[in-house]
RNA sequence: CGGGGUGUAGCGUAGCCCGGUAUCGCGCUUGGUUUGGGACCAAGAGAUCGUCAGUUCGAAUCUGGCCACCCCGACCA
């Protein structure tokens, strides 16, 4: 976007002109040349959504500070803004999980080759992205350049770096379980792993990411749905009053599932982009890994039996899903249950008098906000100007901005700014305490419906395969859709399409049709997109 | 792994065709004026031109190898 300034040097040069005559002046700037823009005098921002989606993304990724590329091929610097956010996140989950009972524990990052085998879909599943290590030493290069592997300290057993780990975790569970009064068990961990992926993009699909993997055992199949579905929910429960993004939950097709499970089920999000973000999968892994690992328990008559399982997983994808349902042209938009300021104070002052005067009103706003259990910022920096900030802040995504100038010192007012809409109100200095907070739950509130009516506009029934395929071009979002239920028909779909099937939606009501694709009968629709 | 592209200051780039150690903008530093929607002026600092070799008196520029990254496909949460 940067490249074509060059071809319009002068246009540069008398756009800049009028940008300092006026306002109205910049807004034209605006409507005549959007490629211009980006390059007058701003390092903030961004691609509009309209012009490039994914480049939007990227920009706004990089330029609300979240994270950016790593020189490691795949890999990303997750800053601490950025962090910020997954820490809250990890937060509101880690109490949810404790409060249905699970418990944290960590599993060694290195798997034994042998392990992985194992199971023999699982190593189909996993196989082709596996970071392995061979060596456990280095030594000094010969020719006196760095280090080199050293090829005498190759490993016995190569070690995999954990893509997933039912398997080193199973491995364990085989000597922790002897009778039905260890069961069941349900344990989290929250750590990183890598799949070696050949195109990756920020928060969607790196190399290595941060997920919580949770890895429970049961003794009967039931219990072992239940506790599936129980996560599903948790996590739908989360992403839906959290991040303010609504989902639909469904399971997946064979073709779509986890490598060792019998049943995924999973929650799809929508995207602005019309694309479907898959943001958290639970899985009933029936008997598979514990026949693999030889996990048996003594029941109640002393018999044997092996155990059931199950595991469940959201990621730092997460982050993705929640940039991309709710932020704009202007940056970043951030529901505030998880946003690491609630509320920015702006002052504007001249002298360093008027400052002070400022910040006395400040911290008496501040600290009563902070005793609500708010999280307030007060931007005080003498080397920007208020709109610098403004602008910034709302890269970022504060979800409010309070600005206090000499004006409002004279009449007892703030101004108040909302992220979400952009609307300013001009408030009585004495009702930011009990305001404010009503406008952060109306805010929270706003950009779930905004996300909801999005979601709802943009999921479609449709009867037939030319519909079908036009409005995925035209019109791109969910559509639900009778299949004949064959793995033949899937693939064939997606391989002239690039859709997917996105899940069969658990509260599809029963519903006789015909295949969009084959003509066959079909009892119930499932939900097709294309995907990230 | 196929097809295309790019590597020059923290970032974005000009210069390369036609060899003489480098342009401009943003950012940074210092000083001053500014501050209710992305300030301005002045002075400064900052680059072994991806890497290795070759040609040459002399290489960012020409030749060859290597490396890295980006985009498009196949694969994937």
């Amino acid at each position: 976007m940067f490249s074509n300034v060059n071809l319009y040097n002068s246009d540069i040069l008398f756009y800049s002109f009028l940008l300092k005559q006026n306002a109205t002046a910049k807004r034209l700037v605006y409507l005549q040349s959007d490629s211009i823009r980006i390059t007058l005098k701003m390092g903030k921002e961004i691609t509009n959504r309209s012009e490039d989606y994914s480049q939007w993304y990227i920009d706004l990724v990089k330029k609300a500070d979240l994270a950016e590329n790593s020189d490691v091929r795949g890999c990303m610097v997750i800053k601490p803004y950025g962090f910020s956010i997954w820490e809250k996140m990890q937060t509101a989950l880690d109490k949810m999980f404790k409060d249905t009972g699970h418990t944290n524990a960590y599993f060694p990052l290195f798997i034994p080759k042998s392990f992985l085998a194992k199971e023999a879909s699982h190593v189909d599943g996993f196989a082709k992205e596996c970071a392995i290590v061979t060596h456990y030493r280095l030594k000094n290069s010969p020719d006196g350049n760095g280090v080199i592997v050293d090829p005498e300290a190759k490993l016995e057993e190569e070690l995999i770096v954990r893509p997933t780990s039912e398997t080193v975790i199973w491995n364990s569970y085989k000597k922790w379980i002897q009778s039905y009064r260890d069961l069941p068990i349900l344990i989290n961990q929250w750590c990183n792993v890598v799949r070696w992926e050949m195109r990756t993009r920020l928060f969607l699909r790196t190399a290595e990411f941060l997920w919580q993997e949770g890895h429970t055992a049961h003794s009967t199949a039931d219990e072992a749905i239940k506790e599936t579905r129980q996560m599903l929910d948790v996590y739908a429960d989360f992403v839906e009053n959290f991040m303010a993004v609504p989902v639909i939950k469904g399971k997946k097709s064979e073709g779509e599932k986890f490598p060792g499970a019998i049943d995924t089920y999973c929650i799809e999000a929508l995207m602005q982009d019309g694309k479907a973000l898959q943001a958290g999968t639970s899985h009933f892994l029936g008997q598979n890994f514990a026949k693999a690992f030889d996990v048996q328990f003594t029941n109640k008559e002393g018999k044997l039996e092996l155990v059931w399982g199950t595991s469940w997983g959201v990621s730092t994808r997460l982050m993705g899903a929640l940039i991309m349902a709710h932020s704009d042209d202007d940056g970043l938009i951030l529901p505030p249950k998880l946003a690491p300021i609630h509320v920015v104070i702006v002052p504007i002052f001249k002298t360093d008098e008027e400052l002070n005067k400022i910040s006395a009103k400040v911290d008496v706003i501040s600290a009563s906000l902070r005793k609500l259990g708010y999280s307030v910022k007060f931007d005080n920096r003498d080397n920007y100007k208020p709109g610098f900030k403004f602008a910034e802040h709302e890269m970022r995504g504060v979800p409010v901005r309070i600005a206090i100038g000499p004006r409002d010192l004279e009449n007892g007012t703030v101004e108040v700014a909302r992220r979400d809409t952009k609307e300013k109100q001009v408030m009585k200095m004495d009702d930011v305490v009990t305001e404010i907070p009503k406008l952060l739950d109306a805010i929270q509130g706003n950009i779930y419906q905004k996300a909801l009516k999005f979601r709802n506009d943009n999921l479609r029934k449709i009867d037939s395969y030319d519909e079908f395929k036009k409005a995925l071009d035209e019109t791109p979002g969910f559509i639900l859709a009778h299949w004949d239920g064959t793995k033949e028909t899937e693939a064939a779909i997606k391989e002239e399409t690039k859709a997917t099937i996105r899940c069969i939606p658990l509260d599809a009501p029963e519903e006789n049709g015909k295949c969009i694709y084959s003509g066959k009968p079909s009892n119930r629709r499932v939900l097709f997109a294309r995907a990230y």
